[in-house]
DNA sequence: ATCCCGAGGG
DNA sequence: CCCTCTGGAT
């Protein structure tokens, strides 16, 4: 096989941090910023009035269609997934389907997704797990969700909080993590930590609207590749915002 | 801390 | 070419 192409890869959360956008981080005219705590209220609020329409954007029916949705997305944009599951759920309909599924022709179906060796593995591991100890049913427990192969928090959250309406913790994705580190409500870089730390600032009834906002934000204003603060409706908010 | 991996933006 | 995209397992 063509074996390892041993591509220069990095790792996938919290780049080392890059402050450096060119010039060296300007942040002292808003040194004297408020505690997290007391600007979170404002920042949702703002968020909020900003992304009305902000909610899942991964296209679902059902929880099982969530969760493979959810698998899938690692290290992938949104768009693409939904692509490539418009005609994968027309297939697969049930566990039963996925448990069944052949390894190599389910690869070939997701190939585009990325990762496609190891989110297959995820899938039909998943898809029996579920036959084998929920009657072919997704749970909607933290617990039982993560003891499912390839669920991790972050895609038990993203299930928990949009097919099951339940607030049991933060989503912590790519947008999260950083958008939370430039907003200053974390210092941390390890996704669970982060969570851990905005599930103590943001009230648990908005915990899953928070995850939207951010990633909406994320994807349309505070760009990863460059980030238009002129245009952000919290830059004054913001402890790293360059006017 | 590393690896898995394709696709699109700039 | 380099970076980023709704991560999880080792």
């Amino acid at each position: 096989m063509p074996g390892t192409g041993k591509r220069t890869n990095e790792g996938t959360h919290g780049r080392k941090d890059a402050p450096a956008r060119g010039k060296a981080v300007r942040r002292s005219v808003r040194a004297s910023l408020l505690p997290a705590s007391e600007r979170i209220g404002e920042i949702i609020s703002r968020l909020q009035r900003r992304y009305p329409e902000a909610r899942c954007s991964l296209e679902h029916r059902d929880p099982l269609q969530l969760l493979v949705a959810t698998i899938l997305s690692a290290q992938c944009t949104d768009v693409r997934v939904n692509l490539v599951t418009r005609d994968l759920f027309r297939k697969y309909r049930a566990a039963g389907d996925y448990a069944a599924a052949d390894p190599a022709v389910f690869e070939s179906e997701i190939r585009s997704t990325g990762f496609f060796r190891n989110k297959t593995k995820s899938v039909i591991g998943m898809a029996q797990g579920l036959l084998e100890r929920f009657s072919g049913r997704v749970p909607d427990t933290m617990d039982d969700l993560t003891s499912l192969p390839g669920v991790g928090r972050k895609t038990a959250n993203v299930v928990l909080g949009n097919a099951f309406g339940k607030d049991e913790g933060v989503v912590v994705d790519t947008h999260v993590a950083r958008l939370t580190g430039l907003l200053g409500l974390t210092e941390q870089t390890v996704p669970e930590k982060i969570e851990q730390d905005l599930m103590r600032i943001v009230p648990r009834r908005r915990w899953t609207l928070f995850s939207h906002l951010l990633i909406h934000h994320g994807r349309a204003v505070c760009i990863a590749r460059r980030p238009r603060c002129d245009a952000c409706p919290v830059a004054d908010l913001c402890p790293s915002a360059e006017v």
